[in-house]
DNA sequence: TTGCCTCTCAAACGTATGTTTCAAACAGGC
DNA sequence: GCCTGTTTGAAACATACGTTTGAGAGGCAA
């Protein structure tokens, strides 16, 4: 019973402070005395900071990509051999993250947080771990939303697919700031499940635009759709 | 001669090394070795680290918010007393950053990703900072946005403006790199002006895009006007 | 020259960090 | 009971950080 509980209090103590303050400014006395566990506990269990810090993410992921590589077998065998929309695509990844089983209330929004951290923060190790671990399913995500916008040459999905990436990780990376801005400015209340409702229509359009490459300044229209 | 020579190379160093590294990631000793400086000039000529930071800052912004103000000078009265379009408004923006003189050929990459740096980490001091000091710029900036997209609510435009300023700021963050890729993928060179040309018609579709809210995975649906 | 002010330099300071150590407490099988 | 492997605890360790100190170098006016 000790050990588990232990494991467990640092997990949730060192997810929490990741999400608040970043990773290089959560110490690891932070965490253990947020926990309640010797300082030492950190280094028995799980061998170092960095390791803590895979633990933490792989606790979320790997369920995560497990039940997301079912959602698009489920996508694919339902569309045949016609490819997926993007949309289809798009909600596949929001309702699989949306789904996951909740440890509290925050913790969608604490786990976007880290997500978009790990893509922000220069972390190596980070993302040398995420990329080995689930670049698979990544990669998989990839080409459904290739094989969805065949209309695009592939220099223009190229960089649409970082705009994409940029407005996701930016703003979840931030959501929960950004959250309490506009509960002050304008009076509303805002959940994760709301904001993935309003990114994906805003992505699936940028996606689809027309492209207005040779308006210039002077100009006028880019037609939109 | 001595005076300037240091505080340049310090603030060269720092804007390179924080760019690729974030802040709390770079010490005042990798940049003061990096500037061939000694340690205590970085306090002795800005006082602490956070003030260098500032400065870093302070130096691109303050011709850059200037440059703007100017462009959206012309904007408005070319506009008369009809509202500027959105593409006008995000053309000014994009133009102006591409217009101002740069230290050299990665300045506006480097700055970009110093400008995402500065939103997704959490330096309280360094959001004040760039509020009270840049604040009113970027306030007319939000009143244009908010003229020339009247079809969206309140809080729809706010998050489409994050999501905005999340492809924006991310996307310029790592161009450099991004290009190299794109080079090295597809054969394609490509400038910062074209990502922009690129960028443009994408956001532009992205906040005029249809609401899809009631499109929600379960049953509830989330009610935002 | 002398005096003054600005700037540089090497060294040190105090503090916080990640990590290690080793003894004590605890569990379960014999 | 005793023994064995696992987990906790308080303390210390080495290192890196931002900042401060005080001596001295250099330029410039009187």
């Amino acid at each position: 019973m000790a050990q588990s509980d232990t494991v467990d209090r640092i997990l949730n103590a060192a997810e929490e402070l990741f999400a608040d303050r970043g990773f290089s400014e959560t110490s690891l006395r932070m965490i253990t005395s947020k926990a309640k566990v010797n300082l030492a506990a950190v280094n028995y269990h799980f061998g170092s900071k960095n390791a803590l810090i895979h633990a933490v993410f792989a606790r979320f992921l790997t369920p995560f990509s497990a039940t997301l590589e079912k959602a698009f077998d489920e996508l694919e065998s339902k569309c045949g051999d016609k490819p997926a929309t993007l949309d289809q695509t798009l909600s596949a990844l929001t309702e699989s993250a949306i789904r996951m089983p909740q440890r509290n209330e925050k913790g969608i929004s604490i786990f976007m947080r880290l997500l978009g951290l790990a893509y922000t923060q220069s972390q190596g190790h980070l993302r040398k771990f995420l990329e080995q671990q689930y670049g698979k399913t990544f990669n998989r995500f990839m080409r459904l939303l290739k094989e969805a916008t065949p209309q695009l040459s592939a220099v223009d999905r190229y960089w649409r697919i970082q705009f994409m990436l940029g407005a996701t990780a930016f703003t979840m990376s931030s959501s929960d700031a950004l959250r309490g801005i506009l509960e002050n400015k304008l009076g509303v209340e805002t959940t994760v499940q709301e904001i993935a409702a309003r990114l994906v229509p805003f992505l699936a359009a940028g996606m689809q635009a027309k492209d207005a490459m040779l308006v210039s300044t002077a100009g006028d229209n880019t037609s939109v759709a």
